[in-house]
DNA sequence: ATCTCCGTGCTATAATGACT
DNA sequence: AGTCATTATAGCACGGAGAT
């Protein structure tokens, strides 16, 4: 699908915005019709939308632009950027402003993540809730549970992966906000690990007897979990 | 031989304006 | 108001040219 007209198609759409297929074709030097067939197929695979526009006598004429999936076939920086503001702060504030952003941040995805799981009554709806609140974030989460009553949390995309590897405080602070929006009644482990090497992150979520509150709160905080199971070695990012 | 890209020729669709 | 012609564009089927 990468050949050069449907890429020639995607930017010219990206430089000029949404056009009919004959005013892209003129752009192309091709005829209307086989820009049209490559509007297909890129509609087909969600890179391309379109609108109908009346504008006098006629049929309406057909506005093709590109999708969020086609923006996001054009390169940008934002990953690049948050690396630079948090080396930024770290630097203009020392470690410990950094570590209180972060608190912030916790903090405030702590209370929307509280929000929405206050329907929640039973630790699977939570996991379940949990899951669907990450995959909204971008990070393709998905939940299972286990035969022993346990659930598997496992995200696999980290759509913040350069941000964590800038500032693994970052990572800390995701364990403690699902072992904190959990509660007592739940123990949270981190068991694959991204910036470990692995493919994915994936948490074990073990239910915990009922009656017994531990406070655990002291302990999200300290540190990546030791139970990493992660696989060795593959230094590949993307 | 097969695949991809593109053009030709035709039909379908939709809005407007003229006519009855 | 209803009908028809006109205008403008989209969509479909098919085939040719060139690359692999």
């Amino acid at each position: 699908m990468a050949d050069r007209t449907t890429d020639r198609l995607l930017h010219a759409l990206k430089a000029a915005g949404p056009q009919t297929a004959g005013t892209l074709a003129g752009r192309l030097g091709v005829t209307a019709v086989a820009v049209r067939q490559h509007l297909d197929g890129l509609a087909a695979h969600g890179l391309v939308a379109h609108e109908d526009r009346r504008e006098g006598v006629g049929r309406p004429r057909r506005y093709w632009g590109l999708t969020a999936a086609g923006h996001a076939r054009f390169p940008d920086n934002h990953a690049g950027l948050t690396v630079e503001l948090l080396e930024a702060i770290s630097g203009v504030f020392g470690a410990g402003g950094l570590e209180r952003l972060i608190a912030h941040r916790e903090a405030a995805t702590l209370a929307g993540y509280r929000r929405r799981l206050a329907a929640a009554t039973t630790l699977a709806g939570k996991v379940r809730m949990l899951a669907r609140l990450r995959t909204e974030e971008g990070y393709m989460a998905e939940w299972r549970r286990d035969a022993d009553g346990s659930f598997m949390l496992i995200e696999n995309h980290c759509p913040i992966c350069a941000a964590a590897r800038a500032c693994q405080g970052l990572c800390r602070s995701e364990l403690g906000i699902f072992a904190a929006v959990l509660g007592a009644a739940a123990s949270v482990t981190r068991v694959e690990h991204v910036l470990a090497g692995a493919r994915r992150c994936a948490y074990r979520i073990e239910p915990v007897a009922t009656g017994i509150d531990r406070s655990r709160r002291g302990r999200k905080l300290r540190g990546p979990a030791r139970a990493s199971r992660s696989m060795p070695a593959m230094p590949r990012l993307r």
